[in-house]
DNA sequence: ACGGGACCA
DNA sequence: GTGATGGTCCCGT
């Protein structure tokens, strides 16, 4: 459409960036819950003021500039994309999307009445219990960043995932409590309670909302959705004196964007009519809908979306530019179709397993270590709660930049002791100590993915399945033991002589592995508290110098390869550097040598763009 | 299929 | 002085 006003900055000089950007950079500075109620008599203006100068200099504050610049350069690529395909013949897109929007008609079902219930400023509201003067102060929970705020404090735009200190800015008053989850889980499960009597498969989004289908309900006791919400709605505020905002319509998603039409303590009902519905969606902002963040808002607007309307006309562009599940996503938002099966979370398949923490930037090596061996044993105690062993173990980094990073391992069965998970991803923290000079990190975490479960049927502790009773047949009765059959090469065998074999080879494997963490000689996890031993420190093993960097590296063929590679990789790098060709191309979008290379001036290549093309 | 980044709630 | 946890999608290889 038009871009006159979206220049990308190719500043060189990102504190002199023109005023044009400074739009962007503040309104993301915002944070993420603009949307949130209680923000209408607010100054945006003012307050995006207030907290761009609080923010400004800091680490964070620069993150968030470089994350904005890129994200105008991204958008600048979008537009010149369809700008290109305005000039192409789209007419079997429009074809294809059009039979899309057809067949979702076609599944429209208005038959249900779904309901999302949320609690008003919940944590806020819990701490008011306790001390009722708060009620007359502003007032947030949390620290380091605020977690949720009353309507008070939203009077001076403070919101959630605010810093601490920026609120202070915003309001020098604001009364700050530290959180207290039991507290609050409590009166969520008291809440909760309620909410069951009205559909016993209600399914918790999060600790103060909830998604309700109350058909069923409305039908036995003859009785309106609308009525039925008011009288749940009262009887929660009656009995756990929490108030709750509710939304009702005829699937999750209208239901969801009503809750917060009226909120605090009201109630938003939109017909479970086509038509109603079809107006409701065409004027509706497309950041009101969930899943459309601060990022996707500002790429469809660059197109001219705004609201849900404005997606039938550009239904032919949004595969193309952006993926074909954001377009399926979009043309559901259009039409104002969601899921109306409500079902208990407990029924999900969980997916993943993490843990992490953020600390004082450190840069020292054991110290690092020690972060890492605290969240082996966390994530150890978390894996034993929910039952679960990892088939993937990842580490997740934030540097003192805020830049996040993942790396990924397999290892060879899955893992759930502490001592395992330190031990596969020591090699990937010093990989990254090796390839990143002076790594400082802020944050660290560990995850287990491709999920084993350990539950019902028997797994022993070799982590192969075993049957309650002896099996001869294991092909004829597939073990319910893991959600997406993730168990089924593992051969159902009881024989001694096999367990023995696999004894063996878990054992070979824990030396190699503490071979491996020994990659730092001087590494020393040991003294961590709570009594539990870290893999205990063997001797120096042998060395074998790098034909590349010529520094002596460890003999063992893994970590031996792995060193070279990185070597091999540097190298090829500093040769791309000096030669300024395409070639850049070769080096992977969005990894921090191509940042590297960039900011040195090096031409970049996107390969978005090629894709884009070439589809 | 997998590893890694980005986004979202 | 800017959180924790878990899910999804997309891209490149």
């Amino acid at each position: 459409m038009e871009s006159s006003g979206d220049k990308p900055t190719n500043n060189p000089h990102p504190e002199q960036a023109p005023d044009e950007s400074f739009g962007t950079l503040k309104y993301q500075l915002l944070g993420p819950s603009l949307t949130k109620a209680g923000q209408d008599s607010v100054d945006q203006q003012k307050v995006s003021e207030i907290i761009y100068n609080a923010s400004k200099g800091s680490k964070f504050f620069n993150h968030e500039q470089d994350r904005d610049r890129n994200l105008t350069l991204k958008i600048e690529r979008i537009l010149k994309e369809k700008e290109r395909l305005d000039r192409l013949d789209l007419s079997s897109e429009l074809r294809r999307a059009d039979e899309y929007l057809a067949e979702l008609e076609i599944s429209r079902d208005l038959s249900q009445h779904v309901i999302h219930v949320d609690c008003d400023a919940f944590f806020a509201a819990v701490e008011e219990l306790d001390r009722p003067e708060l009620k007359t102060v502003p007032m947030a929970v949390g620290k380091g960043v605020l977690t949720t705020c009353n309507y008070l404090a939203r009077k001076f735009g403070v919101r959630s995932g605010m810093a601490h200190f920026v609120a202070k800015r915003l309001c020098p008053q604001l009364v700050l409590l530290p959180l207290n989850y039991d507290k609050y889980t409590a009166k969520a499960k008291e809440i909760r309670a309620i909410m069951a009597e009205y559909d016993p498969l209600f399914e918790s989004a999060s600790i103060d909302e909830a998604y309700l289908n109350i058909t069923s309900y409305c039908d036995e006791n003859n009785l309106q959705p609308d009525e039925v919400v008011e009288r749940m709605r009262a009887e929660i505020l009656e009995t756990t004196k929490v108030s709750v905002s509710a939304g009702i319509g005829a699937n999750a998603k209208i239901a969801k964007i009503a809750s917060n039409l009226n909120k605090p303590n009201g109630q938003f009902q939109l017909p479970n009519e086509r038509e109603a519905i079809m107006a409701f969606m065409r004027d509706l902002p497309v950041r009101k809908v969930n899943g459309i963040g601060r990022v996707f808002e500002r790429e469809l607007e660059s197109i001219g979306v705004k609201k849900c309307g404005d997606i039938f006309p550009n239904r032919a562009f949004l595969t193309k530019l952006f993926g074909e599940k954001a377009f399926q996503f979009l043309a559901q938002c259009y039409l104002g179709l969601g899921r109306t099966k409500i079902e208990p979370v407990e029924n999900h398949e969980r997916k993943s397993v993490s843990t992490e923490t953020t600390f004082h930037d450190i840069g020292d090596r054991e110290e690092l270590r020690a972060k890492l061996w605290w969240a082996a044993q966390e994530l150890e105690k978390d894996l034993a709660r929910t039952q679960f062993k990892g088939r993937t173990l990842a580490l997740k980094v934030k540097l003192h930049t805020f830049e996040v990073l993942t790396r990924q391992t397999a290892p060879s069965r899955p893992v759930f002791l502490a001592k395992e998970l330190y031990s596969f991803a020591l090699p990937m923290l010093a990989k990254l100590e090796k390839d990143i000079p002076n790594m400082k990190l802020r944050l660290l975490g560990l995850r287990c993915s491709n999920l084993v479960s350990t539950q019902k049927v028997g797994i022993n502790f070799f982590g192969i399945a075993t049957q309650p009773k002896p099996v001869t047949a294991p092909a004829s009765e597939p073990s319910p033991v893991s959600p997406s059959g993730v168990n089924a090469d593992h051969e159902i065998c009881a024989e001694e002589a096999f367990e023995a074999a696999a004894r063996q080879e878990i054992q070979d494997e824990m030396n190699d592995l503490e071979r491996l963490s020994q990659e730092i000689p001087d590494v020393s996890v040991a003294r961590e508290p709570e009594g539990s031993a870290a893999p205990e420190v063997v001797e120096t093993p042998p060395m074998w110098d790098c034909p590349i960097c010529t520094r002596p590296q460890i003999a063992d063929d893994r970590t031996f390869n792995e060193h070279v590679d990185f070597c091999l990789s540097r190298q090829t790098i500093r040769e791309v550097a000096q030669d300024t060709t395409e070639e850049t191309s070769l080096i992977p979008h969005n990894s921090r040598k191509r940042k590297m290379l960039s900011q040195a001036g090096v031409p970049e290549i996107d390969p978005k763009q090629k894709r884009l093309f070439f589809q």
